[in-house]
RNA sequence: GCGCCCUUAGCUCAGCUGGAUAGAGCAACGGCCUUCUAAGCCGUAGGUCGCAGGUUCGAAUCCUGCAGGGCGCACCA
């Protein structure tokens, strides 16, 4: 139980006792009501908007119902003192006691300060990257695998249990021309000249697969008709595909728990199931869609199409189900593999798409509501374009296929921890720019940096501790067992403050399903240490090692300690790696 | 024509389920190094939160309309 939990759960008992003593209405939601830490610190340590929210319910101004509450807030042994202020705020002034049992709860359980149980335990399935298995990741994809695989962390941080899934689109066309480009390829590693055409995929990743091909099969494909290879043409390139995909997401540190194959989908029927399902109750029909106004293709032509009744479940145009070919859609794909996820128990579901897909959410949160009756809840997160910078110069990126700037390739010069951070320095919604020479800068300019350099700075402490400091015993136990009384200076409760809100934090976050926030909290963290490292320049006596006075040495370090603690729980959940001293 | 996203300080961006005097960084100006890392800290200046209405005790935040920018718009994935 942490400082902020525990008070938010004293309050809400308050307001249970003042409804039990007909003071107040019984019953009322407090689900609103938040302590916080507010901007002003004239405004106190914390501050509450309980009587504010209440008071509506309650049927009664926010002042009067503050008059109410303060005083019994004012008697729980955490509070030292109360106001009431502006519109119907109560502020709390803590005793420091407070916060040194925070920062003692911090000591004890260090990285994994800041789980919570919000979750309870439910399945989610986030669903990122999900990039086709034709190639390379390149560096569009980079921002959603990030953002996925961080956004997984902080709901299993947040006690969900989180499945991170990719679903590999190895069934389209588009993997047929991978197969076909791979049989040029083939030729090739047999002694052809060729010339591969516009549109096929140029990449030369294809040639060592078509080399394992001719030398394990020799010339037995190349006459030979296309229905006779062009399926274990597609899987072979496919898989190897895959290969290079999981080294790309390896090289920035993501793994996940299940690769979802669309190709199995269409084999085992999962498609034509989902559908009949759809049509028993009557919300598929044949029918001809209207071209869409203002642009309409030049090859428009009326079709008869199997449709999903969308517009029914909040969508603004009914669905195709079938092609003028009679084969499925990927949106009929789509159907059948969401399906799939709710019939293996997930009721909640996050998928992380490019913002080119914006236009295909409310379709498949329509079909995601016809398929469980409403019950499962999908949100679709969509990660906008990150512009490639160098020195302010815009990265000169060739529309030609094959020519393109690989994730391996931003990894390989920034390094994954600072990709992963940049990445998540924004709302993933607004377009980001990455420039490569801002990101490796060693300046508070560089976010990743100063977070950094706040966890180095505290390492080098420690280090210089355990050589100087010989009368301070700076293990862990000694840290987590210090007088911490001894702290007193604002400055350093400041700090503690600043880091009792990480539990809320990752609530909030995962909550929202905005991973990051953490990357912000982080960098407020920082800031608040910076300030009270630079209070030792003018004032010794604020310094984290005394010489002459073991015990506050012992319980500076103690914070030191949770603040490192603190630093690396967040950056474990951005999927970053803390570091020991800066080079 | 329609849908989604964006619009906050000169620039790049935060702003938590509506809350107090809207916050950071950069750029500008003024301070702080015989000091555990000055790769930092402190301060000054800078904003009709795109515009107009509405909802209410209270709006950058919610609703409606409008403007500007981005993404997309039958069978592609």
């Amino acid at each position: 139980m942490t400082l902020l939990s525990t008070l938010k759960d004293q309050i809400n008992d308050i307001v249970g006792q003042l409804g039990a003593a007909d003071v107040v209405p019984a019953g009322l939601d407090t689900s609103n009501v938040v302590v916080e830490l507010p901007r002003n610190p004239d405004h106190g340590d914390l501050a509450t908007n309980v009587a504010m929210v209440l008071a509506k319910a309650a049927g009664m101004k926010p002042r009067d119902l503050a008059a109410q509450i303060g005083p019994r807030i004012e008697a729980l042994e955490l509070v030292s003192s109360i106001e009431i202020a502006g519109p119907g705020f109560i502020n709390l002034r803590l005793a420091p006691a407070a916060w040194h049992e925070e920062l003692r709860t911090i000591l004890a359980d260090g990285v994994d300060y800041g789980t919570s149980k919000i979750g309870a335990g439910e399945k989610v399935n986030v669903e990122y990257v999900s990039a086709n298995p034709t190639g390379p990741m390149h560096v569009g994809h980079c921002r959603g695998a990030v953002v996925g695989d961080a956004l997984a962390n902080v709901l299993a941080k947040a006690g969900y249990a989180v499945t991170r899934e990719y679903y590999i689109n190895d069934a389209g066309a588009q993997v047929q021309t991978l197969a076909r480009s791979l049989h040029l390829r083939y030729r090739e590693a047999l002694g052809e000249t060729i010339t591969i055409p516009d549109g096929w995929y140029p990449g030369d990743y294809l040639v060592p697969v078509a080399q394992e091909i001719a030398q394990r099969d020799g010339d037995k494909w190349v006459t030979a008709d296309e229905s006779a290879w062009l399926e274990s043409f597609r899987a072979a390139a496919a898989d190897a595909m895959m290969v290079l995909i999981r080294e790309d997401l390896a090289a920035l540190g993501i793994r996940h728990d299940v690769f979802f194959s669309e190709k199995a989908l269409h084999d085992a029927a999962k498609i034509d199931e989902a559908l009949a399902a759809f049509a028993d109750k009557g919300l598929t029909y044949k029918g001809v869609l209207a071209p869409p106004k203002g642009k309409e293709p030049e090859d428009w032509e009326p079709r008869e199409q199997t449709l999903f009744r969308a517009t029914r479940f909040g969508d603004d145009t009914d669905r195709p189900l079938q092609k003028s070919d009679g084969a499925w859609t990927y949106f009929a794909a789509d159907i059948a593999y969401h399906r799939d996820k709710i019939a293996r128990g997930f009721n909640h579901m996050v998928d992380v798409w490019g913002a080119d897909h914006g236009g295909y959410i409310k379709r498949m949160k329509a079909a995601v509501a016809a398929l469980s009756d409403g019950n499962a809840e999908l949100d679709v997160r969509i990660t906008n374009l990150v512009k490639l910078m160098r020195g302010g110069e815009p990265v000169k990126m060739s529309k030609r296929s094959g020519d393109f700037v690989t994730l391996r390739e931003v990894v390989d010069e920034v390094g994954h921890d600072v990709t992963r951070f940049m990445m998540l320095t924004q709302k993933p919604e607004s377009p980001l720019d990455f420039d490569f020479e801002k990101v490796t800068e060693q300046s508070k300019d560089n976010p990743v940096f100063y977070v950094q350099y706040a966890h180095a700075r505290i390492r080098s402490v420690m280090r210089r501790a355990a050589h100087e400091a010989s009368d301070v015993d700076v293990g862990a136990e000694s840290l987590a067992n210090a007088p911490l009384e001894n702290l007193s200076h604002s400055a350093e409760l400041a700090v503690i403050r600043q880091m009792a809100l990480w539990p809320s934090v990752v609530e909030n976050a995962a909550r929202a399903h905005e991973p990051h926030r953490v990357s912000y909290f982080l960098y407020d963290l920082a800031a608040t240490f910076h300030a009270l490292w630079n209070q030792g320049t003018e004032a010794p006596e604020l310094r984290f090692l005394i010489e002459e006075n073991p015990e506050l040495t012992r319980a500076r370090l103690a914070l030191l300690q949770g603040v490192a603690a603190v630093i690396a729980s967040g950056l474990g959940v951005l999927g970053v790696e803390p570091v020991e001293e800066m080079r």
